[in-house]
DNA sequence: AAGTCGGGGCT
DNA sequence: AGCCCAGACTT
C-alpha cells in the first residue's frame, strides 16, 4: 500500500471528533483553521466553541466589537489573528455580500489567511486539492522521504508544498488532508514516536537510516530578548484604576494594561524615582508607592523573557480616565496582567 | 531572508 | 532549558 492510501486508511480506523470535522460551513473551518495556527487542538477547543457560540455567523463576528473579539481571544496569543480575523469578518460581509470565497487562489487574498489556511479551507470545505503543509507535514514528510532541506528555508518550503503536492488524494482532499496532520500529531511524533506501531514503519526512509531525531531539519532558533517591565498599578481612594490599551506596533497590540514603564534593567525599590512617575504619569499629583512583588515575576513569550514588576501607587485622586475596579476584567488583556488582576484581587 | 508575534504542553 | 504547536505578516 502507498504513502497516500496507508495514511487514508489509518486516519478511517484512527480519526478524532472535533466539532469542525462535523461541518463543511466555510466560516466554522476558517475560523478553527485560524485558532489553531501555532496553537495545539487541546488549547484551542474551547476557544472554538467560545467563538462559534457567541458569534454564530460571519456576520455576527463582524458587528461585534473588536474589543470583543480581543476579550474571547484573551490567553490564546498571537492576538493579530484576532485583529485579522475580525478584518476580514468585516471585508466579507461589506465587500463579498457575505459570501466566504470557494476557491484557493480567493481563499487566500483574505488577511490573515495563508498557503496553509488557504489549502485547509480550499480542501476541507470546497473540496479543492490544495495540499496543507503545517508542521505536521514537514514532519512526517521529511522522515518518510529523508528530506534535508531546512523545512523553514525558501528552497524547502517550496519542496515540501511541491512533494504534498504530488502525494495528496485528488479524490478525497479534504479527508487525506486532515489524514495526514492526524497521523502527524499522534503516531509521527516530534520526540519519541512509537515506529514499532507505526503502518508507514517498513519504508520510511529516516527509520532505515536511524534519523528520526534529526528531522525534521530546522534553521536558526530565535534568540531570546530580556526585558524589564515595571507597571504602575495607580489606584485612588474610590476605588478607580488607571488602565489603558497598548495601540503601537509590537506585542499585545490594542490589548489593556497598567502603566507601563521599561527599564534597562531590574530596579530596586530605591530606585523608584528612576521611573519618573511624577513627571510622566502622576504630574503635580501626590502618591505612596510599594513593591507588590518582591521577586520579578518572569513572563516567557517565545522570543522576550519579560522581568516585570507591579508598582502599587495610591494617591487620593486620579486623572479622570481611570476606571473603576469593577470594569477592569472586562477588558482584554494579556495574561501576566489577568493574572494579576485575579491575584491582587481590587 | 530574517524578525516578530503568545501561551501552553512535553521532554 | 529547549523545542513544538492545523503560520502569517513585516521589514
Amino acid at each position: 500500500m502507498n504513502f497516500s492510501k496507508t495514511i487514508t486508511y489509518w486516519y478511517s480506523e484512527n480519526k478524532r471528533d472535533f466539532p469542525w470535522r462535523k461541518t463543511k460551513n466555510p466560516y466554522f473551518i476558517w475560523l478553527s483553521e485560524i485558532i489553531l495556527q501555532q496553537t495545539q487542538v487541546k488549547q484551542g477547543l474551547p476557544y472554538y466553541e467560545a467563538f462559534v457560540s457567541t458569534f454564530p455567523t460571519v456576520f455576527d463576528l463582524a458587528k461585534a466589537p473588536e474589543q470583543d473579539v480581543l476579550k474571547l481571544w484573551q490567553g490564546l496569543g498571537y492576538y493579530s489573528r484576532a485583529r485579522n480575523l475580525h478584518f476580514t469578518a468585516k471585508h466579507i460581509v461589506s465587500e463579498l455580500n457575505g459570501v466566504f470565497p470557494n476557491t484557493y487562489s480567493d481563499i487566500i487574498k483574505l488577511k490573515g489567511v495563508g498557503d496553509y489556511t488557504a489549502s485547509a479551507i480550499a480542501s476541507i470545505a470546497f473540496n479543492e486539492p490544495a495540499a496543507v503543509v503545517d508542521g505536521n507535514v514537514y514532519r512526517i514528510l521529511s522522515r518518510f522521504f529523508d528530506i534535508n532541506t531546512p523545512i523553514n528555508s525558501t528552497k524547502g518550503i517550496k519542496e515540501f508544498k511541491v512533494l504534498a503536492s504530488t502525494l495528496i488524494d485528488k479524490e478525497a482532499p479534504a479527508i487525506f488532508n486532515q489524514a495526514i496532520m492526524d497521523f502527524g500529531s499522534r503516531q509521527c511524533k516530534p520526540k519519541n514516536p512509537n515506529c514499532n506501531i507505526c503502518p508507514l514503519n517498513n519504508s520510511c526512509l529516516a527509520l532505515k537510516k536511524n534519523k528520526i531525531q534529526a528531522l525534521p531539519v530546522k534553521l536558526k532558533k530565535v534568540k531570546v530578548t530580556q526585558k524589564y517591565f515595571n507597571f504602575l498599578v495607580c489606584i485612588d481612594s474610590n476605588n478607580n484604576v488607571l488602565f489603558e490599551q497598548r495601540v503601537k506596533k509590537g506585542i499585545w497590540q490594542n490589548l489593556y494594561q497598567f502603566p507601563l514603564i521599561e527599564t534597562e534593567k531590574s530596579i530596586s525599590v530605591d530606585e523608584f524615582h528612576l521611573l519618573k512617575v511624577k513627571t510622566y504619569l502622576l504630574k503635580d499629583i501626590d502618591f505612596d508607592y510599594s513593591l507588590y512583588n518582591k521577586t520579578d515575576k518572569i513572563h516567557k513569550l517565545s522570543h522576550q523573557h519579560l522581568h516585570t514588576k507591579f508598582w502599587i501607587i495610591e494617591t487620593k485622586a486620579l486623572p479622570k480616565e481611570a476606571i473603576p475596579f469593577s470594569k477592569l476584567k472586562s477588558y482584554p488583556t494579556p495574561v501576566l496582567i489577568s493574572n494579576f488582576i485575579n491575584e491582587f484581587n481590587f
